[in-house]
RNA sequence: CGAGUAAGCCAGGCAGCCGCGGGAAGAAGACCGCAAGGUGCUUCUCGAGGAAAGUCCGAGCUCCGCAGGGCAGGGUGCUGGGUAACGCCCAGUGAGGGUGACCUUAAGGCCAGUGCCACAGAAAAUAUACCGCCCGGCACUAAAAUGCCGGGUAAGGAUGCAACGGUGCGGUAAGAGCGCACCAGGGGCCGGGAGACCGGCCCGCUAGGUAAACCCCACCCGGAGCAAGACCAAAUAGGAGGGGGAUGAGGUUGCCCGCCGACUCCUCGGGUUAGGUCGCUUGAGAUACCAGGCAACUGGUAUCCGAGAUAGAUGGCUGCUGCUUCUCCGGUUUGUAUAAACCGGGAAGAACAGAACUCGGCUUAUGCGUUUGCUCGGUUC
RNA sequence: CGGGGCGUAGCGCAGUUUGGUAGCGCACUUGGUUUGGGACCAAGGGGUCGUAGGUUCGAAUCCUAUCGCCCCGA
């Protein structure tokens, strides 16, 4: 199984892995968006999506979510394993292109000390 | 060419790479979970809309101790048809609007009852009606005017959205459908039409408006909703206190009757992984042709299977190309010139919006997208 | 999926039942009072009644459609 989940993505479904994520994860924040983080004790990654209604109608929040899915499937190769995310969304993410979340989800990781070169360190 | 009007159609295209969800077949017997179950590999295949939206109507489907009667409540409201049904659609009628193509229309009933009609005005609905007009009598007087009393009138009266038909002629003491002509309405008869209604003749019959005021009449409506509901697994609980109950708890909007017939209500405490599978997509289905019908629509034949997610799939990136626009650049042609057309390049633009049980409608949002018919105006031949 | 409420002056609210004048408080402007300010007194300005149609002589009010915000229940 572990071959196998390197390379798809995996996602938080259940409320209760929300909830251990809110209350013992630390945070990031950008301009666009905000980054819960938190080990999980797996050999993968994973993520969760929340989007709240304020942001926008179904489309753009559809939208939203899914250029931050492809984003975050690019910047994962690069991030050490392990860790359960929460994006969260916020109102200027309306006009994000797909460039600009990769970068920014990047830095983010930078930020929070993530990526797999910085924890060689 | 310009302006308008009606009915349609499309929702840029192609290719490559990386992903996501469903289905079928095959292989393998791996992984997750206590379990029900699920994941994973290979190949093939499918994967948003005209509004998927708003949730305003109507149904299917499912459950509710088959839903019977009355009242209450709600809805609809010209006629005929279509439909599973509708508040929808089609065809017509009446009434409005527009030069016209055409458009709009909650359009039953205030001679069943009740209410309301501010301000103004004599009066806003039982006109014993105020002023006025006319006649008679009395008082005063030369006469008239004036005053009082009795009677006749509803023509005139600064109003108002609206004044107990309108205009004109006759008639009269003054007047009045009192008589006549035309107009508006009402009633009756005849004719046409399936009907709404239309046409003609006769009768002086003349009745304010408002039911998107209560209401009356006709017709329709049991309630809830896929978190409906069914099956399976695991776990917890079978608690304490108080109240009610075969003199009727509770049951499905409110009440009564009928029906079913034993548990139920409140407070406190505990539990609640929103567990898995089904429901879940073959349907009032799509496309093409034929037939019936003015049409909505219906019938027949053939072919096809076209999304089924559940922290919620249908996406991201790149290249080429079609379309539109330009205080952009270069060139060619026409022209005195402003400028126009074409070619090449550059830049920008391409909307509204995402299935959540499924259909039929309605409503709203939407691109200086596009096709056709028709109308009006201008110009040329 | 189902249900309810609100939208009126810059802000917070009446008025909608039973249709005819849109009002109250704070705020604002001007004047007075005070040496000056506050408070107080007097006067005044300001409202497409969310939007669009319709009914009516007349609509914030009645009817229909629509937009936005808020709150419940399953």
């Amino acid at each position: 199984m572990p071959e196998a989940a390197e390379m798809a993505l995996n996602r938080l479904k259940k409320s209760w892995e929300f909830k251990r994520v809110y209350r013992y994860g630390r945070t990031v924040v950008s301009r666009n968006i905000v980054l819960y983080y938190c080990p999980n004790g797996l050999a993968y990654n994973r993520i969760g999506f929340s989007i709240s209604k304020k942001v926008g109608k179904s489309v753009v929040r559809n939208r939203i979510r899914r250029i931050y899915r492809e984003a975050f499937m690019v910047v994962e190769k690069q991030l050490s394993k392990g860790y359960d995310f929460i994006l969260i969304a916020r109102k200027p993410a309306v006009d994000v292109s797909f460039h600009e979340a990769c970068k920014e989800l990047y830095n983010l990781c930078r930020k929070g000390q993530l990526l797999l070169k910085q924890k060689q360190k």
